[in-house]
RNA sequence: GACUCAAUAGCUCAGCUGGUAGAGCACAUCCCUUUUAAGGAUGGGGUCCUGGGUUCGAGUCCCAGUUGGGUCACCA
């Protein structure tokens, strides 16, 4: 019996699965299959003088066929692109048997399959490079019909384009869009060039705990799970930084991570729960070292991804080439306001605010009025690579007092089209300082503050028997990749951004409706015509529901015995 | 979280002022023995997101919900 849940399309290709195995065809083969050449490989260095592939080997998915008679095209998608195979039935079968044409390539195989083609390379009249196949073998049957995308001189047709499909089902999205492939080929790319540059170094790759009992080195609202045997909360991670920097304590003098962190927090186009920062601490160096060393390393990082610095992020053209201006967060502010905070108290910048019509908060200490200043009068404003630096010391506790000012810390942001790309310091390694600065965090979470960090004893401990002058640097991995590739929402960065799960439609179970009498066989019929639920066919009249099972069953040619208008009314009269 | 837009065939989308559900691609059957999104003909395919309401009658109007997009807020 037909199951009929599935479309049309499913069902005839279930039925060609059938076929090929009566024909003693496996669609899917144990076997594996060897594969000599790429479509890639092909098209570029085929050259019809030196007659080369001449006896390659392809595999991929086919992505659209044209059938002709005893001659077809079809296109034929690999890990690379798209090359054209070229199918004739004399070749194909050069006996009396057309039985591999005729049925299995013409009849069997979908838009969808995986096969493999053993065959030549030769230019068709139209003058495009394509595999004349001498065989092919079936590897995967395809028994879902895809979304059909075509495309003609760059332009495309019927594009796959709902997002909430394209992120649900990203390896439908990968299959018919090739685009979305190159983003993440270069997401990969990024993090190799920066890898490369670490380690030519000499720094050390590590990997930190993702379970914390004490989510550190951030301020963001975490997740909470529980361990078992331990009977404790854990923590996933929000930052890794405390971590790495015991590691520094340790004795190595480079570390990194390209770590994924969780946060508890909004969603949006620029936002995802977990994410990816690549947080990086050199013993020995600060923050002015820092800045020399991320601007070499993004310019790097352009240059191996599109040959030049010069990257086109949304209307704005972005140039990565070192040097990157730089420019202290109070003149930042001045610029941009012409106010100079220089040596304000709280309640001078709480009446700042009120003249630049900023809203803030009565919880907030003066470091956060003095970022809010900066988020919402400076920020989207810095479009080529801008260092803001000096930072006050409220809101930066694990970063070192500034040198020449204590109000300050040496930090620096790298803002990157209006918005924040990497968060830097000069580290804080006296242990005094840091148990106080922890202090005052637990007093600004009294104050009401439920962003305030946590105080991590043990790393206060570690800083105590010493930390080389450090620097260290954080970056969103997510977003360079958003800059880089110029995408402009997160979700298109990331494989599998976090969605709400899928909703099934409610639905009984057979032995809900065998329970009023019901066979079983009729269950799918029943629910194919609309009753989802025993309940649903409560107010039903017996004759209109005889009806429509009747005409189900006919519709679709199941060829069950119909029940008498009887059996309906009584099934009707024994719900509950 | 607020506002707003959207959800109709496997895919992309029409569907007016409420009156039997439409197209292109895909699919099937046949013809054609064939070259570039596309040869021709015919045909099948629908829980119009879900649940209520108004109405003689709802894909369409109203209310509530689900999921997604966008904007804003929260948030590094």
């Amino acid at each position: 019996m037909v199951n009929l849940e599935l479309s049309e399309q499913e069902i005839i290709r279930r039925q060609s699965l059938e076929e090929l195995r009566k024909l003693g065809i496996d669609p899917y083969p144990a076997a594996k299959y060897e594969v000599n050449a790429t479509s890639e490989e092909i098209l570029s260095k085929f050259d019809a003088e030196k007659n080369n592939f001449q006896e390659v080997s392809i595999a991929g998915r086919i992505m659209g066929r044209r059938i002709m008679g005893n001659a077809s095209f079809v296109e034929l998608q690999d890990d690379k692109g798209k090359i054209q195979v070229y199918f004739k039935r004399d070749n194909i079968c050069p006996d009396e048997d057309k039985t591999l044409y005729n049925t299995v390539f013409k009849k069997l195989l979908d838009i969808g399959d995986i096969i493999g083609v053993k065959g030549n390379v030769f230019i068709t009249q139209v003058g495009e490079t394509s595999v004349n196949a001498n065989e092919f073998t079936v590897l995967s049957k395809s028994i879902k019909p895809l979304p059909v995308v075509k495309e003609k001189d760059g332009k495309t047709y019927d594009a796959f384009t709902d997002p909430e499909q394209r992120y649900r089902q990203r390896y439908v999205d990968l299959i018919v869009n090739p685009q979305v492939k190159d983003v993440f080929v270069k997401r990969t790319k990024i993090m190799n060039t920066m890898r490369d540059m670490f380690n030519e170094r000499g720094y050390l790759e590590v990997e930190t705990p993702i379970l914390q009992p004490i989510p550190g080195g951030a301020t963001a609202r975490p997740f909470i799970t529980h361990h078992n045997a331990l009977d404790m909360p854990l923590y996933l991670r929000i930052a890794d930084e405390l971590y790495l920097k015991r590691l520094i304590v340790g004795g190595f003098d480079g570390v990194y991570e390209f770590s994924k962190d969780f946060r508890n927090e909004g969603m949006d186009r620029t936002h995802n729960p977990e994410f990816t920062v690549m947080e990086i601490y050199v013993a020995y160096k600060d923050y002015n070292w820092m800045m020399e060393f991320t601007e070499e390393m993004l310019e790097r990082v352009a240059l191996a991804l599109h040959g030049k610095t010069k990257v086109k992020i949304g209307e704005h053209e972005v140039d990565f080439k070192a040097p990157y201006r730089r420019l202290t967060m109070i003149d930042a502010i001045k610029e941009h306001t012409g106010i100079d905070i220089t040596g304000m108290k709280e309640d001078q910048l709480r009446q700042v605010c009120k003249e630049l019509n900023i809203e803030i908060d009565e919880t907030f200490g003066k470091g956060k009025i003095i970022d809010e200043i900066f988020g919402e009068k400076c920020e989207h404003h810095m479009i080529q690579p801008t260092f803001i630096t000096d930072y006050p010391v409220e809101m930066s506790p694990l970063c070192k007092k500034h040198r020449n000012n204590p109000e300050l810390t040496e930090r620096f942001e790298l803002m990157v089209n209006g918005k924040e790309l990497c968060n830097a310091y000069t580290e804080l390694n006296d242990p005094i300082d840091q148990l106080e600065r922890f202090q005052d965090q637990l007093k600004l979470s009294e104050k009401g503050d439920d962003e305030a960090m946590f105080i991590d004893m043990d790393f206060v401990r570690a800083l105590e028997y010493g930390m080389p002058p450090t620097s260290g640097m954080g970056m969103g991995i997510d977003r360079l990749t958003m800059f880089m590739t110029g995408q402009d929402s997160i979700q298109d960065v990331l494989f599998f951004p976090q969605m709400r799960p899928e909703k099934k439609a409610q639905k009984d179970e057979p032995a809900k409706y065998m329970e009023i009498g019901i066979p079983e066989e009729w269950v799918p019929v029943i629910q194919k015509s609309g009753f989802q639920t025993v309940n649903s066919m409560k107010n039903e009249s017996p004759g209109s529901l005889h009806q429509k099972l009747c005409g189900t069953n006919k519709k679709h040619k199941l060829g069950l015995q119909n029940p008498s208008q009887d059996d309906v009314k009584t099934w009707i009269e024994n719900i509950k």
